[in-house]
DNA sequence: CAGTTTATGTCAGCCTTGTTGACTTTCCAA
DNA sequence: TTGGAAAGTCAACAAGGCTGACATAAACTG
């Protein structure tokens, strides 16, 4: 019922993709193997947000703030609708954490031009500040998790997360790493 | 303020670890890199998730009966302290998760032996099949990124995430790993 | 044995962040 | 001019975090 029964019948369909050589192992597609990933994902995220939550809780704002801030520096004066997307939240949701952040001046919402309907969103100088503040303590980690692990697996680490995503996400994924 | 002078400053200090070989680019740890590896876990976080999340609302449980599950599933008979230990919160939180799992017949709680204050908790049958659906579902889309990725990739990916763990959760993970 | 600590459970209340549904206003485009 | 898209708002609700207070039983300690 459990161990190398499951693990067999894991292998059991047609081989795919980067892994098609023949003469490969495929120990690494064991459920042994895929559990200690689905673990490692677990307990990475949980540390890939501890740092900038404790700076938030401070100033109690939460991860939903952190993750509009982060989105808004990056495609400046995208559109809610544009955000909705990439974030994908529902609009009450994300419009609570934006309305707090617009109040709090850390975002500027302004119509746009061609078409008024549509609001443009860009940080202010103090949402700027912030998001400094929360990007360096989340780059520190990981820059440290990088410099441990080397090139090499940083490479593997990017490929692998992007085959974890979404078809769709993975476009948003791909339009942010063209234009940065 | 940004671009070439973050990604400079970002260099200064100190190389250790895994990098340190003198001749190295280290093009991998400029601040647009890390942006791209924070983006790739958001973004594939909630596609690691998005399986399971979606079998977990037609029988109205969430994230979290699905990580007391796992864990559960993982290490048999252990006791709650050491579930709030690695799921890491309050036993508030997972009592109420808990509560549910065992009236519902998927969890069974039994006083300890040699310390009769512990519970000891395990997976009931009914408890086994919806870890098994789960689990099947997240292995799903674990197996074909690895698949994609190729085993060196995903021993890079391996190595990155361990890396990011507090080195609390690491313990954990590696004392899982053993026992797996 | 008395007192303390530990493990667990429970009640009450709060917050953030997600959801659905209904509705309005604005305004572009056919 | 009318349809529909974009945006915003209000209400209500749920999951799942949190704190604080308290109860009980068992184990440990002096």
């Amino acid at each position: 019922m459990r161990g190398a029964d499951m693990a067999d019948s894991s292998l059991g369909g047609p081989i795919g993709g980067a892994a098609r050589s023949s003469g490969e192992t495929l120990l690494f597609l064991t459920d042994d193997q895929l559990r200690r990933g689905i673990e490692a994902m677990f307990f990475a995220y949980r540390g890939f947000t501890a740092d900038p939550d404790r700076i938030l809780a401070e100033k109690s704002y939460g991860r939903a703030h952190h993750r509009a801030i982060h989105f808004i520096h990056r495609t400046p004066g995208t559109t809610v609708n544009n955000l909705l997307d990439i974030l994908g939240v529902t609009k009450q949701s994300l419009n609570r954490v934006l309305r707090t952040l617009i109040e709090d001046g850390l975002v500027e919402s302004k119509v746009g031009v061609k078409d008024r309907r549509e609001r443009h969103l860009n940080l202010t100088e103090e949402g700027q500040e912030l998001e400094k503040v929360l990007g360096e303590a989340q780059r520190k980690r990981m820059r440290a998790a990088y410099r441990e692990a080397g090139p090499d697996a940083v490479a593997g680490f990017q490929q692998v997360l992007q085959q974890i995503m979404d078809p769709k996400m993975r476009t948003h994924f791909d339009q942010l790493k063209e234009g940065g």
